[in-house]
DNA sequence: CTCATTATTATGTATAGACATATAAACAAT
DNA sequence: ATTGTTTATATGTCTATACATAATAATGAG
């Protein structure tokens, strides 16, 4: 097969997934080498590479220098979750924003938070707690902890006109985070902010983000029956 | 700033990131291009390339030819979502795993996976009705439909000790998929296999692969009370 | 002034060649 | 048998150069 019609890395990278797909280089197998496939392809080794690259970038590839390339056996798919700005998200649905600060003050967190986010014993945090509405329904109850000393811009804002999920995401850059996703039943706390019956299964996030090795803030979202979150792999 | 000290391609990546987080490059911001950096750090421009266009694919960088390189407004993080053999995750946690079919049977399926799947109208689909069980506590509940005519293989199974889940993971790789998360209130029904409280939250992933046009499986998994999905961006 | 054409420019990509680096496998020494 | 050393090899990366491509900016025709 001297087919001259692989001259850009990404008829390459579309051959090789055709050949994992196909099952003709089946999971776990050792596929030949760059300079094999060069040949093969009738291009410079450098095009196979970056190719090949890629396709271990999205995980469909396992690399390992003079052990060779091997199809990954159990490949992991990567989604895009982004943290959206909550007012964009209820506009783009054609809603009507509307936003409320329930409670701002700045106090010694519990311990859950203190563990969650690796603080040390006397830390004080500024705790947000708030509702966004679409429409004049609940939608998300936020219930926000951010650390001051990570975050000193945050003592100027107000949070009256603009939610802390807003003004973070607009304003801090993070360096990494992670997410909980989980269900609870509906207390009646929640059931009182959220305007649903008590017990009612609700969608939860639990999210922190990190700066370096510091927790910039963690925050429990609590949503209204019936959200979805949806995304791609 | 001539430094000599940007030769290889993490380098020049390190240091851009150091100007975009310490905010000498902001949001929006125009930065130099690909011939000015290669000047400044001492390397040649397939160097700086690579290194923006790492930056670019992890989206904290926007590239268009001729306009330039613009550190991105509001950055959208990767995660990483493997879809797991729940077998695998049972037993990772140090629990005994245990599997039960309750039904199976090829019908004519509902409106709602006929949507999702985008099916012909008289596609008859294998419905398989399963539970995952840890120490003997059930742990998640699968209610999956595949299409034989796009995995022919699926014939062959009878999922009585090997369940969907596992045998599809292992068996059929799918070029893409979509995952909506949610919360929903255990029915009697759900109540009764999960073997929870009426109308307690229970944790729902939705999710559909597909091999090219064409759906290859849906499934409903409904988790019991306590689950919880974690991720990092 | 408007619209189509052309020039300019920044990124995108291909190439050959060279060297770097990790590491499996063969070999040697204990 | 175990440990340490060498060697061969596949991937990783850098370089210089060239051309491709997209898109903005400048230009000119009507």
């Amino acid at each position: 097969m001297s087919d001259l019609s692989f001259r850009n890395w990404q008829s390459v990278q579309d051959e090789v997934l055709r050949r994992i797909n196909s099952r003709l280089w089946k999971p776990g197998d050792l596929i030949p080498n760059e300079a094999e496939l060069a040949t093969e392809f009738g291009c410079a080794r450098a095009t196979v590479n970056r190719a090949l690259q890629n396709l271990a970038d999205s995980g469909l590839l396992d690399r390992r220098r003079k052990a060779g390339t091997r199809v990954t056996l159990h490949p992991i798919r990567k989604a895009t979750l982004d943290i959206p700005v909550i007012r964009r998200e209820i506009e783009g649905k054609g809603h009507t924003y509307l936003y409320s600060l329930i409670s701002s003050q700045t106090v010694i967190p519990p311990q859950g938070i203190i563990g969650r986010m690796q603080l040390k014993p006397d830390d004080r945090l500024l705790h947000l707690v708030c509702v966004h509405m679409a429409d004049g329904k609940p939608y998300v109850f936020e219930n926000r902890w951010i650390n001051p000393r990570v975050v000193p811009e945050v003592s100027g804002v107000r949070f009256i006109d603009q939610s802390p999920n807003e003004w973070l995401v607009e304003n801090i850059p993070f360096s990494s985070g992670d997410i909980t996703f989980s269900a609870l039943s509906a207390t009646k706390f929640e059931s009182g902010i959220l305007a649903c019956k008590e017990s009612e299964g609700l969608f939860v996030i639990d999210r922190s983000t990190w700066r370096g090795g510091e927790a910039i803030t963690s925050v429990r979202l609590i949503f209204a029956p019936g959200y979805q979150m949806h995304t791609d792999i």
